[in-house]
DNA sequence: GATGAATGAGTGTTCATTCAT
DNA sequence: GATGAATGAACACTCATTCAT
């Protein structure tokens, strides 16, 4: 009960945050920023409403650093990326990579992918999802150029909205009905990128001889809706 | 003195409910279903908030109806795109459809989308997409089997994706950010199929070169954000 | 299709009126005049909604006509009653004929006693049935005063409450599962009455040695709520 | 800067919502369920709307908990009563207890009543109304039983009309015009039970003389309405 | 006389936000 | 730092009433 020291007060402040911000990332994520409240996000991470509010000074503002946050985490992935000097290796870790954040960032790509619709309502994530869109689509250029590859420009606004809808239909068709596996190898060997290892293989395994219709269910426990099913060669 | 005949009342009916669907199409496609009030698309459809019940039994109903339009509409394409004999034209029509349907029905590929995201909490609507998806993805792997493509449901995944991820990223750049024709063009040329002639002439002059830091700033008025600009080749 | 003669016109209009008000009786007493809304009395009664305006003047004047509609028909039952001349035989007709009432008019009934609740709120109403309390007390008091009855007033407010509690309850047990007619013989039986004969034979032959528990149940085919059993001796 | 002690937050919670509960008892007893607004609730108890609904999932599950509370508080008296050995004794203390009930909770009564009308669409609370109504006939016609009186049963439902009826009555004539006092003691000698002390003096002296027409004015202060006044014997 | 599309105030309910403790 | 009761604007939805035909 003896007064807490400041570094004791800053572990408390940065776990709290922390907390509110995973509750936040998930719900807004799964339910969408307009679908989501504040009460639900305060339940989910189990503290009091007003607490959210020793820490953010609105909704927005914790969608809004949520969303920083996120793109924070992703921060050294891509320095790490840039420092490749071989930009056809530097483009199979592109590619790879960007797969495993939609399996490892499913929530994260949810709420960036909802964001996005909605972003000339919200001119500060705009401007930051802007500057990152930039820097990726402009690093993708060089790459694709440097491999000799035409219209690297092109190329690179087509890889990085091929990556956009890969996230989208992962997230709707679910991981087991998706064959994102798959899909990134098909794309390595289009670059000539022999794919030497996946770097997760839990969704190496994927069969995709599954019923599409099943695909939209998700983890959701109820009777599988049932369409007709086609035939899988 | 007499009440309005069936017909006039038929006419009304239809001119109303016309009205409402457009202001919901385009509000529930910006600001996301939650992020749009009944007031918000009575206001745009310029009727009372009262009259939208008299048409539609709740908000969600109205979504559906919405969506269900919209698929109605894609379907006379659709039906004439499966009945090109060829693969590779049947093909290259897909390809050029879904680029021209991204163009024209922005509104309502904004919606789709958002919709999707979700959609696990909306039984009907999935069922009708995950139908949909069904039967696109299967007449797309038919198609590219029959052109000799290896793996060709994954190649079907993988273009479904694209054009998921195009249409997304179209509406975020804006159609003067974003170089859809050439992107178009580009994946012809992959496939071996010639672009004979753009269906949409007003989409093909795009140049990418303007700064990217635009792209997000889309129809608003307001002055545009500065962020650093990327030296284009 | 030849223009319609005063007389025609003048028949629609009642009928038209009748059906309107049969409607309003039905829905006012069984869901009460806030539970009920215009539409639903369109619906029932065949019209269009406008219609009802052309009658009466809001949905209050409506409550109104059917209250003193209602009113209106127990007027010659009651000159009749008053008629008689031996007041033992007045006071069994008016006692037989009460109950009869709360059987036949059961609608009425309810929305007599539901508005009752609320009559402070409404004026006309007010006065119309304090009148017709007035002058049914008067009676009463008068015919049991004819009898030799002590303290008659306070008697016939006796009286007069007991049926209106006997409605009450028989409204809420329902038909089959409220005694109706053994307690009328009883009372009659109290003031040496005899009961030559039953004047509505539906109700004669209840039997009280159901589980009381039913009784609330009334038409409904959900399945009945099990509450403790009394044993009926 | 402690956060509130649980006892505390119990206080409040418990003034909070005993003070929402008073103004929902008078409003829904005075104007009917459909015809109070929450809005109004909210009003009379001094508080915001929202805040009604952090203490009552529903309006309807707030007439629930009012109707349960007011049955709540008369389960001592029942307990009590019962426990007297000599029926004769219960039986006098049932009449004069409920005739007692009939002032001292007007607003409980007129709520329970005007809720009794349209009982069949409120399963729980017809389920808990139903077992009061049952547990109140079974003691009565047991005591009845015990005195020797025929037809127990019939006699239990009788006086249980009749007191429905009397608090009916006494709700609509008011207090001051309605004689329940000379009335219960009508009843009483009716069973021949002496009536050694009028448990409220309060009513006991009223006079039944004035004009009936000014019986329905209750407590309103609006001028009263004339209407022909009936000679008094 | 009769119709039903249209209106807009009002309803029950939710929710971001505040604040005393 | 943390709590949760309280607020009130905003929401989806209902409904009495109007009116052109």
């Amino acid at each position: 009960m003896a007064p807490k020291t400041k570094e004791q007060l800053e572990e408390i402040r940065k776990a709290s945050r922390k907390v509110i911000m995973e509750a936040a990332l998930e719900l807004f994520g799964t339910r969408g920023y307009d679908g989501t409240s504040i009460e639900a996000i305060a339940r989910k991470a189990g503290v009091a409403k007003g607490l959210i509010y020793n820490y953010f000074r609105s909704k927005e503002e914790l969608l809004e650093q949520v969303v920083f946050e996120g793109f924070r985490e992703f921060e050294p992935v891509i320095e790490q990326l840039l420092e490749i000097g071989d930009p056809r290796e530097r483009l199979r870790q592109f590619i790879e990579i960007s797969a495993q954040l939609i399996v490892e960032k499913e929530r994260f790509y949810r709420l960036y992918t909802s964001t996005l619709l909605t972003i000339h309502t919200r001119k500060r994530l705009q401007k930051h999802i802007a500057e990152y869109f930039d820097r990726m689509l402009a690093e993708l250029e060089k790459t694709l150029a440097e491999m000799g590859i035409e219209h690297p420009e092109v190329e690179a606004y087509t890889l990085s909205s091929l990556f956009d809808g890969l996230g989208l239909d992962y997230m709707i068709f679910g991981a087991e009905n998706f064959p994102l596996r798959q899909i990134v190898e098909n794309i390595l060997k289009k670059y000539g990128l022999e794919d030497r290892e996946a770097p997760d293989g839990s969704t190496s395994g994927n069969h995709i001889s599954r019923a599409n219709a099943e695909r939209f269910n998700g983890n959701n426990t109820e009777p599988r809706i049932q369409t007709q099913q086609r035939g899988t060669p």
